[in-house]
DNA sequence: CTTTTTAATCAGGTCCCCCTGACTAAAATT
DNA sequence: AATTTTAGTCAGGGGGACCTGATTAAAAAG
């Protein structure tokens, strides 16, 4: 039984974390507008780099499937990735009806600096303190996985899975 | 001088957070798809509802203003609004130039359901990891603050203020 | 009492996410 | 060989976040 003033305090900071991340990224890509550079957020062609960056080379359709989008939409993001040279598009040898996606050095690096980068606010933090935001984030992310288990008992039993494998194992 | 390695991990769960959460709220708002009840997040219609639970009677102007948005777009997401029964928009009074925007109790409710809701996966944590979690987000949140203020040296400077006004003392 | 400033509006545009429907080419099945 | 399934494509659409430009009505200023 949590105290629910500590929870309302909690998020009400994990609020104003989201607000202001929010504007500070708009400021920062706002800056250098240099063309290009966009955020990529975990939708659209920022998901589809991030399942790419995951695993490497998969069909249209597997990316499809894998991240619970249609094919049609894929295959938009795919093309607008690929004019930005972030991707490259080639017909599989072994079945060609199939289209195999591969990140370009350009993409890899793209989707590493939304992953892999340190976000600098995180210096503002001990020791200590990444260490339990981590634990606290590991827990949250636990209960996050079992709300969309359980609220998914409908028909969308494939996002689930497909989430999970895709991210279960992704920071070890 | 913080573990670049404690940072990684902290980095890691935290992108991870953003994306079950992601993923969660789009199943959550798919399973429910009783008309209307979208996410509202931080930007266009919801920076407002957001904005009018924090002082409502606005005018579009000053919304415009305070969210640094055109005065065009603030009318487009006020008349989305609307026309969502979420907000009013009346003639002052005193300057019959200015249209007071209000929210709904609708509009409330949805605002509220926002921000002061507690998000059920902060059950998982205990009250001291809650207190932790608190501290380390406002520091955080300080840290972002920073970045704005520094960042934003060229000509956006009432950006930052806008939004120090408007969150600072969101949550007291 | 004009002129200027201010709050809004309409019109039109760009780019993003994502979907349905219709149709081809290549593989698998019968 | 003929049919069906599978991977993609094109066309078109809906909604969202923003923006610039042009115009109107009302208040403030000269």
């Amino acid at each position: 039984m949590p105290n629910l003033e500590k929870q309302k305090n909690a998020a009400g900071k994990l609020i104003e974390f989201g607000m202001i991340r929010h504007t500070a990224d708009e400021i920062a890509h706002r800056n250098h507008t240099d063309k290009g550079e966009r955020p990529l957020r975990f939708q659209g062609q920022g998901k589809i780099l991030l399942a790419l960056s995951q695993d490497d080379g998969l069909s249209q359709k597997e990316l499809a499937t894998r991240l619970n989008l249609t094919v049609q939409s894929t295959a938009e993001f795919v093309n607008k990735l690929v004019k930005k040279d972030l991707v490259t598009k080639e017909k599989s040898t072994t079945d060609r009806r199939k289209t195999i996606i591969r990140l370009t050095d350009l993409g890899r690096t793209a989707a590493d600096t939304e992953t892999a980068k340190v976000p600098e606010f995180l210096n503002a933090l001990t020791d200590t303190e990444l260490d339990q935001f981590t634990s606290i984030l590991t827990k949250l992310n636990a209960s996050l996985y079992d709300e969309i288990n359980t609220a998914d008992d409908t028909k969308s039993g494939k996002v689930q899975q497909a989430v999970s494998d895709w991210l279960r194992d992704w920071f070890l």
